[in-house]
DNA sequence: AATATACTGTGTATGCAATATACTGTTTAT
DNA sequence: ATAAACAGTATATTGCATACACAGTATATT
C-alpha cells in the first residue's frame, strides 16, 4: 500500500515520510539517510550551505561522491531532508490552561529559533506549501494551540500562514545580524549601520521626503537609542498580528 | 566625493545608486549595466533564474562572457541589480484624503505584484536589509502612507517590516501556485492538493490529532469550499495585521 | 606629436559542481 | 544453482563562475 502512495508524491517528500521501499537483495548498506543527512547538517551547520556538496558529504563519511545517489536521488532532496530533520524542534507539552496567545507566542518564538541554531536553514527556498512530517507536526501544534477559538478551519490555516512568515522573515533578519557578526564584520554589516554614513548622503529630503528623516535619526538601520532595541522590535510586529487576530475574535459574530 | 561614498559601500549597491566612476579613457563602451540587467530579467522572466548565467546573457547581447565582467563584479551584483529592476514599481500617487489603512494595503498588493510578474524575484536571497534605490522608494511610500500616524519612527520601521514580510511570504506562495499551473500541473501540484489523497494516508489522527480534521476537511491544501477562496485567504492575513496596527493606535498613550 | 595609461572585448584555462553510465562484486529470491 | 536486484566505485560529461593574459583603442600628459 505504502508502494501506490510513494508514487504519488515527490522522491524527497515520500523518503521523509519514510516510505520508501528497502531494498530486499543485494549486499547490505553501509549507510543510511539518516546519516548523510545528519552529515550534510553537520556540514552546513559549521561552514554553511554552499559547502554542502554531494562529493564533501560523502567524503566526510568515507565514501565516494555517487555512493550517496543509492540513498538520495538528488541533491535538492537531501535539501529537502535536511530542512526536515532541523524542523524537529522541541515543541512545549500542551500547558491545559494557556491562553492562545502565550501558545502562539511561543509557537513563533521556536520557529525563528531554528534559523538562528541553523543559519542555513533560511537559505534553502521553500517549494510549496509543507507536506513534510515534521512540518506538520509543528502545524499540528499551532492548530492545538487555537483549539477551541471561534475561526473555522481556513482561518486558523489563514493564521498560521502569517505567523510561520513573519516567523521566517524575522528569524532570517536576526540570522544575517548574527551571520555578520560571527564573520567577523563590525556588529551591523548587514544590518546596514555599516553603510549608513555613506547611504546618509544619497538618502536625500527632495528624493526621499519621508524616508530622510527617519534615516536621519537611524530608525532606519537600527542604531536609534530612540525607544525600541532590536530584540523588542520583532516582538512588536508580533504582539501587532495579536492583536489583529484578538480583535478579530472579539468582532466577530459568534457562529460557528 | 561620490569616490568615497562608493568605497564604503557593497559594489552592487553603489552600482545600484550610479555612483560607479565612469572610466575616463579606452575604447567607447558596446554595452550597458541597463543593457545587460534587462537582458538577464529577460532571460529570468522566460526560463527562470537557473536559466541566467554569465554566458547566456553575454551571448543574448552577442558578446562573450568575460565582458560583462568589464561592468558588474560579480553574478552576486548582477542578482542584486535584478532585483533592485523589478523593484521599481508603480507606486500610486499620494491621495490625499486617503486611509492609511487603504494605503498600506495598497502597499503590500504592489509588492506582491513583483513576485507575480517575476517568478524568480523570491528565489535571489536578501542580503540584509534593503539600501538600494527603489527598494528605498518603496518603504519611503509606505512611510509617506503613515504619516501623521501616531508612531515613532522605530515603530513605523516595524510595521514595514511586518508588511513587507507577509508580502514576500503570501507572494511567493501565490507564484509557485502559478508557476505550478504554467507548469502544466494539475491546478493545485504544488499547493498540496494533488498530493492530499496520497497525504491524507499519511496524516493520522493519532499522529496529528489537531491537524487531522483540518486536512480532512480540506482546508490545508486549500481545496475546501468551506467559505475562503483561495485569493481571499491572503487578503485574510493582511486585514488581521492591519487591525493589528489601528488597536494599537487607538489603544496608545497619546503621546510623542 | 609622441607616448604612457587606462581601458575595451576576447580567448583560454582552472576548478568545482551535479549527475549519467558502465563496471565489479555481493546478497537474496526463485 | 542461478538469475535478479542491489552495493559502492571509477570515469566522463556538461555547465558554471571567474582568474589571467592578450591585442587593440581612446584619452591624458608630456
Amino acid at each position: 500500500m505504502d508502494r501506490e502512495i510513494e508514487a504519488k508524491l515527490p522522491h524527497g517528500v515520500a523518503l521523509s515520510w519514510g516510505i520508501v521501499k528497502q531494498p530486499q537483495r543485494g549486499p547490505k548498506r553501509e549507510m543510511s539517510i539518516e546519516q548523510i543527512v545528519d552529515a550534510a547538517v553537520s556540514i552546513a551547520d559549521k561552514e554553511g550551505l554552499a559547502a554542502v556538496s554531494m562529493n564533501r558529504v560523502a567524503a566526510s563519511l568515507g565514501f565516494t561522491t555517487m555512493s550517496l545517489y543509492r540513498y538520495i536521488p538528488s541533491k535538492d532532496d537531501l535539501l529537502l531532508l535536511m530542512q526536515e530533520a532541523v524542523s524537529h524542534v522541541d515543541l512545549p507539552e500542551k500547558a491545559e490552561g494557556e491562553h492562545w496567545r502565550e501558545s502562539l507566542r511561543k509557537y513563533v518564538r521556536v520557529a525563528m529559533t531554528v534559523f538562528r541554531e541553523h543559519p542555513w536553514f533560511g537559505d534553502i527556498p521553500i517549494m510549496g506549501v509543507p507536506i513534510t512530517p515534521n512540518n506538520l507536526r509543528m502545524v499540528d501544534w499551532a492548530l492545538g494551540a487555537m483549539e477551541g477559538l471561534c475561526l473555522n478551519n481556513s482561518e486558523k490555516m489563514s493564521v498560521i500562514l502569517l505567523l510561520s512568515s513573519y516567523a521566517r522573515a524575522t528569524g532570517m533578519l536576526v540570522r544575517d545580524m548574527e551571520r555578520a557578526i560571527r564573520a567577523g564584520a563590525s556588529p551591523g554589516a548587514v544590518s546596514g549601520t555599516d553603510y549608513s554614513a555613506a547611504l546618509k548622503q544619497l538618502v536625500t529630503a527632495e528624493r526621499f521626503p519621508h524616508l530622510h528623516p527617519v534615516f536621519m535619526s537611524g530608525a532606519y538601520t537600527g542604531e536609534s537609542d530612540e525607544d525600541l532595541t532590536i530584540g523588542n522590535d520583532f516582538d512588536f510586529g508580533l504582539e501587532r498580528i495579536l492583536d489583529g487576530i484578538e480583535h478579530y475574535l472579539n468582532s466577530k459574530p459568534s457562529d460557528n
